[in-house]
RNA sequence: GCCGACAUAGCUCAGCGGUAGAGCAGCUGUUUCGUAAACAGCAGGUCCUCGGUUCAAAUCCGAGUGUCGGCUCCA
């Protein structure tokens, strides 16, 4: 059942470059880096009242890799603006003015930001008081930090000058609303990344960049794995390569979910409104549904599929014999994000998940649970990637029993503790229905995804659509539904994997695994018969039969980032055998085309993340 | 949805009031080549859509569509 939480595949959080440099010092400055970038903030706002007096000062904390300030100005800024706020940064950084901290009774601050014209500035001041008031607090005491110039309401801390502001970089300005709330008037706010050495800059500047060259959006473009159509915004068209890799990652699942007892079913994309009625989508989740009229009818395509897979589970008499029922489906869901928020493969309106919702009997859910970790741990290790859990536990509006809750979350602690990866809590950040065990990978890059998601539901799919079985003494008794998913979205974890592997993917899941390459045109039939080999094995080969010469066969799929490519001349005509390459650049010793194609079939169907 | 930017050949981009351009890719021909680009020629466009300004619009203005950067980080 679930809200939009059920099975969370499109809330990833792209959160780049964890870790790092973060918490260390500059070792010049015995600055923390935080407080350089905060103080940055400062020196940005004293650069922008510069160019505009008239400016609204927001809030300008520091934030992962740098900093931003919230500007109310008269106008939209200019990447020439941005350039004119960094020279004068720079000015300021040259004047090493001094960071002072004025300790001010909260009645003198609040007339201090009135007077400057700040109403920002005096909405948080009023704020504080009135959560000090509701707290039975008298008003806080309040601090200024000035350095030159420049004021501002700020509890700090900061570095000593404005000199110990290490290497930054403006890098964009994008809107953003007053408190994150989008009735409130719409700020420009400036980013900005700062970091202790000039090292540590070029090198996040560098990361930038890098990602930037990965990007799946462009790689799907280059590779011919996919295309985006201004006539179905936030939904993918599958080139045939891309189809491939598609196809291949989720065969390679449904192979996994065989062997652990799964059963595939499949339900139909639009459901009756009252479907929906009785899941509570639609009190909560209809504006993120896509409704079709029909005959005075309400429709609507599924933005999940728990509230169907219940159909299933209620079509016969279970027993307690017949769990747990592991029911898998690759449906296909539709939900209406907001057109801004559409950002190719990773934010769609239409996708499928590797989903599935696993019925046991409540004694069962340890067993099922290292199960699944089992199942996580192996599909991760295909692509070379170690997940990191994050547990969420009953938030303060839960549905159901508290003393249910701690007994599930006791449960699923225990098997986090056992399956000895690592894991951290987060207190209240279950799903109101069940506390979940969300699955994150880092990318090449030190980018943090969110793809699976594990969650114990003993509450919503249950008893909202009234689902038993008989158990050993003929009573009838609540089943518990665990809402599962390894990959998450399959287009979201190919637009992941593409980034990860920079369009390198393993040789097991490679769109096109290998490339024959005849020398001249004599060599056209034998390479055929090579790729008709290798095809026999289960290999995805292609024939270079272009014209051009075997430097050019070879640049072009290098660029596409085939892993094998297999070099037919004279000799290896004469010997029947093949040169292989591979993307890497290492030429292997030619070998005859029935052992090769064993070897590759061997080493595809191992699938390892090379 | 909201703020800002962008939309020119299959791709990457130039042109920014006066006859639509380049590189790559494609096609044709020549070359038949030994591990990351042979040579030559040809073809390729409602300059996103609709409306407006102008003698004249890819270019300026407005609306729409799509894409991109953001809209969580609380002095």
């Amino acid at each position: 059942m679930a809200d939009e939480q059920a099975i969370e595949v499109q809330e990833a959080l792209e959160a780049p470059e964890r870790g790092s440099a973060e918490e260390l010092l500059d070792a010049g400055a015995r600055a923390p880096i935080d407080a350089m970038r905060h103080s940055a903030a400062h020196v940005m706002a004293e650069a922008v009242l510069a160019l505009f007096p008239e400016a609204k000062l927001g809030i300008g904390p520091a934030i992962e890799n740098g900093f931003y300030y919230d500007f109310d100005l008269p106008r939209p800024l200019t990447p020439d603006d941005l350039a004119a706020i960094e020279a004068r940064m720079r000015e300021s950084v040259a004047a090493a003015h001094p960071f002072v901290r004025r300790e001010v009774p909260f009645a003198e601050a609040r007339a201090l930001v009135a007077a400057a014209g700040q109403p920002y500035k005096v909405e948080i001041l009023d704020d504080l008081a009135a959560r000090a008031t509701a707290a039975g607090d008298p008003p806080p005491a309040t601090s200024f930090y000035e350095h030159g110039p420049f004021r501002d309401l700020c509890t700090g801390p900061h570095v000593a000058t404005t000199a110990e502001i290490g290497p930054f970089r403006l890098l964009a300005v994008a809107g953003a609303y007053w408190r994150g709330d989008e009735k409130r008037p719409m700020l420009q706010r400036i980013y900005g990344t700062v970091w202790g050495t000039e090292e540590e800059l070029e090198a996040f500047l560098w990361r930038r960049e890098e990602a930037k060259k990965r990007d799946h959006r462009k790689l799907g473009v280059r590779l011919d794995l996919f295309s985006f159509h201004d006539v179905s915004p936030g939904a993918a068209f599958w080139h045939p390569k891309g189809w491939r890799l598609y196809t291949t990652l989720r065969d390679a699942m449904r192979e996994l979910q065989a062997r652990r007892g799964y059963d595939e079913i499949y339900t139909p994309p639009l459901v009756h409104q009252k479907l929906w009625e009785q899941s509570g989508h639609w009190d909560h989740y209809r504006d993120n549904m896509f409704l079709v009229e029909a005959e005075e009818q309400t429709f609507s395509l599924k933005p999940m599929n728990c509230p169907e897979s219940s159909f299933i589970y209620r079509s016969r008499l279970r027993s307690y014999r017949d769990l747990p029922l592991r029911l898998a489906e690759y449906g296909v869901l539709h939900r209406n994000e907001l057109s801004g928020v559409l950002s190719g493969l990773t934010r769609v309106r239409h996708f499928v998940t590797d989903d599935a919702h696993i019925f046991v009997r409540p004694d069962q859910i340890a067993a099922e649970i290292e199960g699944l970790m089992g199942e996580i741990r192996e599909s991760y290790s295909w692509f070379g990637l170690t997940p990191t859990l994050t547990f969420g536990t009953r938030p303060d509006e839960a549905l159901g029993d508290p003393a249910v809750w701690e007994e599930t979350e006791a449960i699923m602690r225990a098997e986090l503790e056992r399956s000895g990866l690592e894991y951290r809590v987060k207190p209240k950040d279950g799903a109101f229905y069940a506390p979940k065990i969300d699955i994150q990978i880092t990318d090449a890059l030190g980018r943090e995804w969110q793809t699976a998601t594990i969650q114990v539901d003993r509450v919503m799919l249950p008893e909202r659509f009234d689902l038993w079985y008989i158990d050993e003494t003929g009573r009838q008794q609540r089943p518990v539904a665990i809402h599962r998913a390894i990959y998450g979205s399959l287009e979201r974890f190919i637009g992941v994997l593409t980034e990860h592997f920079a369009g390198a993917f393993p040789l097991w899941c490679a769109p096109v695994q290998a490339v024959v390459i005849p020398i001249a045109d004599r060599h056209l039939d034998p390479a055929r018969e090579l790729a008709a080999v290798l095809r026999g094995h289960g290999l995805r080969v292609e024939v270079d039969a272009s014209g051009g010469r075997m430097q050019n066969k070879i640049r072009v799929a290098q660029e596409q980032k085939v892993p094998y490519m297999l070099v037919l001349g004279d000799r290896e005509v004469t010997a029947r055998t093949a040169a292989p390459r591979t993307r890497a650049g290492e030429q292997q010793p030619a070998e005859g085309w029935e052992a090769l194609a064993e070897r590759l079939a061997t080493e595809s169907a191992a699938r390892r993340p090379e």
